[in-house]
DNA sequence: TCCTTAATGGAACTATGGTCCCGTTAGATG
DNA sequence: CATCTAACGGGACCATAGTTCCATTAAGGA
């Protein structure tokens, strides 16, 4: 049961490979112009010279669409930092996450995918793989502080990297204060210092 | 220029704020039943006994309906807690979180009002609006905390306790980790420590 | 190269969310 | 308790998001 085929996937050459990227260029660019509520999956299929029916067809829904684009970010993921100190590669990451989330663009796409997350459960489960990618790709830094005696053993290197990025998160999306480069230093230093006291030791 | 009155606004007594109630619990059952993708006013003012037209008339939209609902929410925060100890305030705090929005009703509530803001520039205002008000009833914890010399001077009480949440909103939103206790009590700790070593010291 | 059929595209169609109109109900004021 | 009118309610109406149908195009393999 449930074996059937979803467009796209038997032929994924030449015309279907170039809808997809034209469809996903438009929906970035519809979504950070208009935001994620006035989404038509019609108007975007105009935008990318496509026929309507198609991103019907092939993304079904708005958080199917928004849950591909978000397939395709996590592929141009940008490699960790080694700066040699963990409070270096920490705030390059948060840095990192600042500017991604201030640019008009990126910030708009991250918004919309969490919007859509909460709609959606595929979207949801898309999102948390997306993060679970980033956090594996950068927990070797709080690994190689815990090897470098920097910090205690026991800590949880992910525990730690999603601390950064949560306090920017929270202004983002809750509380909607200031997500500048102090907001970015400051998340990095207080979870170096919460780290160095043990605050994420997990048996 | 827009000096029209709003429908509820010139007679907010009997019949209307029975409405306003009626619709608030309807929306919110909805909400923690089907999401905030399936939500349709039209159904809303069908469980409340009301009419559509009332509906469209007093909210408009869904974002505006989720705005209300938020504000009738900030009504019954609670008090903050008086433990005696900055990390037992700051536990108190972050466990409240935690059962608040693990709990099914609030949770998918707190997912719908994040999305909604997401959707909506006047319900982003109203959510920043609840933070900080959240906020300002937390923050002389920490005050008290500095004034017992637990933490240094100069520490910002109000990014202490938005360190504490933000962790948890993370996991909710984004990363998909499991919120639990002990999450929250990890929450509590890493900004406690964070705040003793001097990361949230803003001159 | 030719053949099969996956995938696309246009257009007509449907369904559902949202608006408008107008008569009815009931809060506020004296 | 009488009056005025803000607010409500029902139903007709409208716009548009989403579906279905079928002809056309081109990917992938013999």
């Amino acid at each position: 049961m449930g074996e059937e085929t979803r467009p796209g996937t038997l032929r994924p050459g030449g015309r279907t490979a170039q809808v997809r990227a034209a469809v996903l260029q438009a929906a970035g660019d519809a979504l950070a112009e208009q935001g994620f509520a006035h989404l038509d999956l019609a108007e975007i299929a105009r935008r990318a010279g496509v026929g309507k029916t198609t991103v019907y067809r092939r993304w079904g829904s708005v958080p199917g669409l928004v849950a591909d684009l978000l397939m395709d970010m996590a592929e141009q993921s940008l490699p960790r930092a080694r700066t040699g100190s963990l409070l270096g590669d920490l705030k390059a990451n948060s840095r990192l996450v600042q500017r991604t989330l201030t640019d008009p663009r990126q910030g708009m796409l991250f918004k919309a995918v969490i919007a859509a997350a909460v709609c959606d459960a595929r979207t949801a489960e898309a999102l948390h793989r997306f993060y679970d990618a980033r956090i594996t790709e950068w927990a070797p830094c709080v690994q190689e502080a815990v090897d470098r005696g920097e910090l205690p053993t026991g800590t949880d290197p992910r525990e730690v990297i999603r601390a950064v990025s949560a306090p920017l998160y929270y202004r983002l999306l809750a509380s909607g204060d200031p997500l500048d480069e102090a907001a970015a230093d400051q998340a990095a230093e207080a979870a170096t210092a919460a780290a160095r006291s043990g605050a994420y030791i997990t048996p």
